[in-house]
DNA sequence: TAGATTGTTAATCGATTAACAATC
DNA sequence: TAGATTGTTAATCGATTAACAATC
């Protein structure tokens, strides 16, 4: 076992697919697993399982496996499920509706306290039973209710004024749905990137590479 | 240089990220760069960017360094943006018309040609000026019009079913937002995750552990 | 107890960084 | 030519895999 701060981002990354997986078989009543099968459904060594699951601490138990349940609740508190960080989404067009109704934010650590939007016309429209508010009402709206985090839906141009506005205002981190590199320009703050264009474009490349190679596929 | 089927994953995810600072130099008309000022721009090392850049044949010039036209081009072409993959997306929810309006798909090496959904009152809708078909005209369809990926904005309860049949009938990849595992069910096949739900939880993490250890954050 | 499976150390593999000769 | 910067090899670092003793 090793420092929790010590945990490298690849064994972090990997974390929120455990859980998951150990979610579905929670809900197949599956009470027990070993490294073993769960590297076969993951498609992962259980070497590498074993040794990720070591990194905060020994909670499985030799000769019979890991309980499903319990290492379910222990990813979920060393991922901070249990956290309820303070959001607010900048940005109420398509993309930011779509985020605000459909994430399940209680369930990931986050609760949705605010949706903004510089159009006018938006202004007052319900999303998920919340008002969207000018985005005028920013500065007082932080103050007020201090939000820890903020969700950015908005095109990539408009970024930086609004990031650097959010950050003045005691925003911590990002997630960041632009198409701006904000992690340079915060170097001190947690910034998530959804990059969707650059998710399509390796997506490109790799049906290019099958299409080309069709035998060379794993 | 190496062969071009050998290069790894890791070189291929920074060339969209590569490509974005390139176009973004292109705008602001600077036709020269080094290794050097790229990395500092971009947060990496000029080592690595010589190396990444090399893997696919001398692009730069010594005592030069790169131009930046031509490098933007040659990474276009690398990842096949000049295709025209058919698509198709599944799924004519929020998620649905959020990807079909804003993605830009004819830049990053496909074409949209069709949204189906499975509730019939969507039918018919126009979505980016395209009507939505319902999901029984799906078989038809791709007889006709042979998309080679499908998009995935349904819930993952909905998955398998859905994609087993795109398989038979014949889509090569896919573009997948659902919180469903694909990638071992058809292993044959490119697919490339968008798990927001994962993004989310990782967040959550840097967040706590920002919030626990200010001071040691990079 | 015997069998199973973990926790953990050591070996391997791959990716990144450093260094520098080649060359524009 | 002299200075700059690449292409490329070698060194380092980190992540994954293999192996096995510990132990339930």
């Amino acid at each position: 076992m090793i420092k929790r701060e010590d945990i490298s981002i690849s064994v972090i990354k990997r974390l929120p697919r455990y859980y998951r997986f150990l979610g579905e078989l929670i809900k197949k009543d599956i009470d027990r697993i070993s490294s073993r099968e769960l590297s076969s459904k993951m498609g992962l060594t259980a070497s590498l399982i074993r040794q990720d699951l070591n990194c905060f601490g020994g909670f499985g138990q030799q000769g019979y496996g890991y309980n499903v349940k319990l290492l379910h609740e222990e990813i979920g508190q060393i991922l901070g499920l249990d956290s309820s960080f303070r959001a607010i989404i900048i940005g109420a067009g398509n993309l930011g509706r779509v985020i605000a109704t459909h994430m399940d934010f209680e369930k990931r650590g986050f609760q949705l306290i605010g949706i903004f939007d510089k159009k006018e016309s938006m202004a007052g429209q319900l999303v998920r039973g919340m008002p969207v508010r000018h985005i005028d009402g920013l500065d007082e709206f932080c103050r007020e209710n201090l939000p820890q985090v903020a969700i950015l839906c908005i095109p990539a141009e408009a970024a930086f004024e609004i990031t650097d506005a959010l950050v003045r205002l005691g925003i911590q981190g990002f997630w960041n749905f632009t198409h701006s590199d904000l992690a340079l320009r915060y170097p001190g703050l947690p910034v998530e990137n959804v990059h969707l264009g650059d998710s399509l474009m390796t997506f490109c490349y790799r049906m290019k590479e099958k299409l080309e190679h069709p035998v060379s596929d794993r």
